[in-house]
DNA sequence: GATGAATGAGCATTCATTCAT
DNA sequence: TATGAATGAATGCTCATTCAT
């Protein structure tokens, strides 16, 4: 049961079900592309139609505007592939029962990091155009809370009804979990030098969270 | 005595040690103002030479490219600039003995929270270029490593040849420091509701992270 | 028995008698209309296919080019549709037995008042056009003083012989007419304040052009 | 005492007691003429500073878009070249007493026909203009009514104080002298066909304007 | 050094026209 | 015949950069 977490091929199914012709798909997912690698004002319309193989014409007959294709991009990513993937992401069920917190905190950490890892382009055009555009900024500030809260809630609420960690508020909790796999996948996507392995970085991101969460008798 | 830690001011002050003219430095300073406020791309040389007071010959009778402005901008910084505060910073002289952990921790992250609020434009030039000049990045993943975590690492080595804290590397646990505070600190600066004040802020940081550092015995 | 000329409609049944398909007809009837509001250049092939409720494709289906268009507009308009309305014109059958020179001109120079009055966007394409496209204000021309001046021409010619108008060219009385109408329509049609009524203008026209062409004896 | 009649001399004159560059005004001037000759919308950027010699960025350096660029040309010819010429008009004193009303009448239309047709670039964009822009024809019935009417309203006066010509408002009376005289002017500024010299539209004008007009006792 | 008019390559965008279905 | 997605040349306009004064 392979699970599909790549979020460009999560975007490009998503797509697929849009009444997009393929050369349109074409341009959003090389505008995509684009937009991650080298900048959204850096990416002409020539290169997206280069990159695309359609006309330059083309690039603008279905959004309007370069601007339209990067809400496009984004709104479909906000509203669409983040919640998917966080629906699968539930799926995978991980309770408070099976596990100690720090067997679970060290499956849902590594998951995580590999899927930020594995979707560098995408996570960099958001945390990018967050520091520009206020209204992206706000919306992943949902996405967030909402999406990426909520499927980690009942599990968080046993581990704490059962005493085994801090009652802090599972917004705070997943604060940290966030920040701190941040702080080692950013450096990583940012800078040339990859000074550590994924395990590593898994490793000493449970054991830091572990000491912080879990609740000493 | 409150010092007031302006990256802007400070910036001033180096470039008066340079043997750059009036208005050379009123377009260097214009110059920083504009890219934090609209973007790199965005800024135009007119914007500059308006803002500077100046004319668009002049914009480019010194830093012969906008992207010549730019790197003279960052290099000061990363050169001059923020090791210039991190010396300010150290000399405030933290200490393992005086006090407790969590106050000595407390002490700091207020400090460098206060410090990103008050610099949040500079911040954002910094971070939203690392997300495209892989240069900027490098150079500011050195800057941090060398110039933030030397000033504590003595007193962080004091606390831990006590036994008071774990045997973490240093850099580690700058690096917890950081996350976390940008964790509370980019939202506010970014998104449009300011959740939580600066102190509250504080509070929560020191505690997940005396939990986390903090050897029980 | 009130009626209507509007060269639309008749435009409208002249199609009916070519061989052009119903989409082919609705293509010219909407060019024909967007040309008159907003002008040639401003008018696109998407415009006209909404306007006409076919597809773009379908625009260049027949007439190969936005030009050619507009030719078989304006084609169609000089060869056939003026010259019908001119006919119609003729079958009212002024007389100079019935009705005295000013009576004659009253029941004339209203009529063209209020068919231009009521054709107002096919003039102003007409008379805009010309002073671009020269083969316009030819033909325009070649029209006004073959299909207008010939049905009046009998009746001037009977009050000529009566001695009781002027013998000048029936060409240079028709100018006058249509010289005098047009001052007076043009302004009610390009200014926002209608300062006239027909009536009065009709009234004023009359008078002026009873006193220059009625001979005193 | 030669007095300039040409409206482009006058407007070149005009531009040159402006603050702008000589590039500037050959922007302005070689657009006129395009405007005039090919129409607004068919005149490009490129042609515009390829005719004024200039590169295309500085056909926008000044005024910012194509638009503005008429705006300027047109504002500048109501507002300060046609009341300029209209000054100079004034200034030739005819008057009631020297002359008869026909000799009166032909020197001024002849005077007028002349201007229009040694102006015929300006008229054509200002007539056709009229056609699509509402705030223009306004503008220009503004400068006919206030700055054509005027000069001649004394002189009319008298003629009518004598009871020489008919107690019609002089608006009236202009109308006509206009009207007359644009139906002989506009064929031959627009038809390929001169069919009638200048000297033989005056007599024409005239000797209808004089039966129109004359009081009969 | 400073100026600011001038440059021209480059950009986003439009739109008449084509053509496979 | 009709469609409408695709084309690509052309357009208005921008802006970093130059240079004569």
């Amino acid at each position: 049961m392979l699970v599909i977490e790549s979020l460009e091929q999560k975007y490009a199914q998503t797509l697929e079900n849009s009444n997009l012709s393929l050369k349109q798909r074409q341009v959003l997912l090389s505008s995509l592309k684009l937009f991650a690698e080298i900048g959204f004002e850096n990416t002409t319309a020539s290169l997206i139609a280069k990159e695309a193989g359609v006309s330059e014409g083309t690039v603008f007959s279905y959004f309007k505007t370069k601007e339209g294709i990067l809400e496009a991009i984004l709104s479909t990513f906000l509203e669409q592939v983040i919640p998917d993937v966080i629906a699968d992401f539930s799926k995978k069920k991980f309770t408070a029962n099976q596990e100690t917190f720090s067997v679970f905190l060290r499956s849902i950490v590594r998951d995580r990091l590999v899927f930020i890892q594995e979707n560098q382009m995408q996570v960099k055009i958001l945390l990018s155009r967050s520091f520009i555009d206020n209204a992206i900024s706000n919306q992943l500030g949902n996405v967030i809370v909402h999406s990426i809260i909520s499927p980690i809630s009942p599990i968080l609420n046993q581990f704490k009804e059962k005493g085994l960690i801090r009652n802090w508020t599972n917004e705070r909790i997943v604060r940290y979990i966030l920040a701190l796999s941040l702080s080692y996948v950013l450096p990583m996507m940012l800078n040339d030098n990859e000074e550590l392995g994924i395990d590593e970085a898994v490793n000493e991101i449970v054991e830091c969270l572990s000491f912080a969460l879990v609740e000493v008798e």
